[in-house]
DNA sequence: CCAGATTGACCGACCGGTCGGTCTGAAACT
DNA sequence: AGTTTCAGACCGACCGGTCGGTCAATCTGG
């Protein structure tokens, strides 16, 4: 978008940017709830309440529509997840505060992240490696926090990598949870069994 | 004696059953590395030798044929998995014999367990059904090893169904491994490392 | 020589993307 | 203030390509 006088006064402007976001959380939600390949154009116009050729005013084409929507998304989870990891007083309450924002979204909005570990892979590479950077990046959060327990002498010294990435692969477990008929599963009671077992293990 | 029966000594049906399974192996080549929606019929035939319109003597249409790929693979993975978790001497051992098929299908046919967490959730009811009935096979699988451990009194006496999914979803780290550039996600070593976490936690 | 198997050219539903045209509202001018 | 102009946001009917699925023609083997 080009610079011009008086850009913020300018109410266009401000409209334009509106629609842009509100195009992509309209995408969001078809996307997750379909898929990128059953998911419309037409209907992702309609549900933000523009003409399908509006969409194109604003994204290239569906593909980059929806590499906007992950990028979005994921942009915003990270950053939630990252101020989750800072607020506690310990490692302990860091680590309960971020896998338990990342188990609550799995929970309610499953499709949010199926849209994450699906269709993407077919997408281009550097979808592809945006998502790589994703995974790491939220790999490094739980990383640091477990440093930190290291640091004071309340975890072992180990490389925090595989027990940070089975905590967030282990909170997909939330995805299933309404298959389980488990009550252990909810979101709560996942967060404290899934961080139990890394902590403590299941050995007697 | 008679000829009465010999349905099975009938070339044509000998025939229309090796085609059946050739088509769903190809199918399972082509849709694995493509998924379903950029997968073409008629490459899937050209993959099976055969023509397009003969697919669809044996399927009755691409999702029926898909349906049953996921159904061929995942019976043919269960019965593998099965197989692996009986054999070892005790529980140590078949856990490291079953996870460790289980990574080694990750790593090195990522794309057959792509198949497996992608496309399915947005076919029919049925698939997702079995879906999870395959989850909850395997996830038996693995809480069966583990009351083993429990009876041994090795394991603390718990419900084994949260640790027994946390290492089937631990799992899925094989598929990013080549992502990582750490040669400790070898599948030896990311299936030591899981059992290891699982098992003594990583608290001093 | 026929019954059933096989085939691939063909059909048409479907949908991503386009484009000619409308509408809005802000500046420019009188 | 009223009028004209104009940029560009917005629209949806339409176009063109793409495949899933069909079926008349062909093949095959018994």
């Amino acid at each position: 978008m080009e610079e011009r006088i008086s850009i913020k006064d300018d109410p266009a402007f401000e409209k334009k940017k509106g629609r842009h976001e509100e195009i992509i959380k309209a995408a969001g939600k078809i996307f997750s709830s379909k898929g990128f390949h059953r998911a419309r154009v037409e209907e992702i116009a309609k549900e933000a309440g523009i003409g399908k050729g509006t969409v194109y005013e604003y994204f290239k084409s569906k593909r980059h529509l929806f590499v906007e929507v992950i990028k979005y998304f994921t942009t915003k989870f990270l950053k939630e997840f990252k101020e989750a990891a800072r607020n506690g007083k310990d490692y302990r309450e860091k680590l309960e505060n971020a896998l338990g924002l990342l188990i609550d979204i799995l929970h309610e909005s499953s499709g949010f992240f199926e849209l994450l570990v699906r269709d993407h892979w077919e997408m281009d590479e550097r979808l592809y490696q945006w998502m790589v950077k994703v995974r790491g990046e939220a790999s490094k959060v739980i990383e640091d926090i477990l440093v930190e327990g290291i640091k004071a002498g309340k975890i072992k010294d180990i490389n925090p990598r595989i027990p940070a990435m089975m905590l967030i692969e282990s909170s997909r477990l939330a995805l299933f949870s309404g298959d389980l008929g488990d009550e252990k599963m909810s979101p709560g009671g996942l967060k404290r069994a899934i961080i139990d077992v890394v902590l403590n293990g299941i050995l007697r």
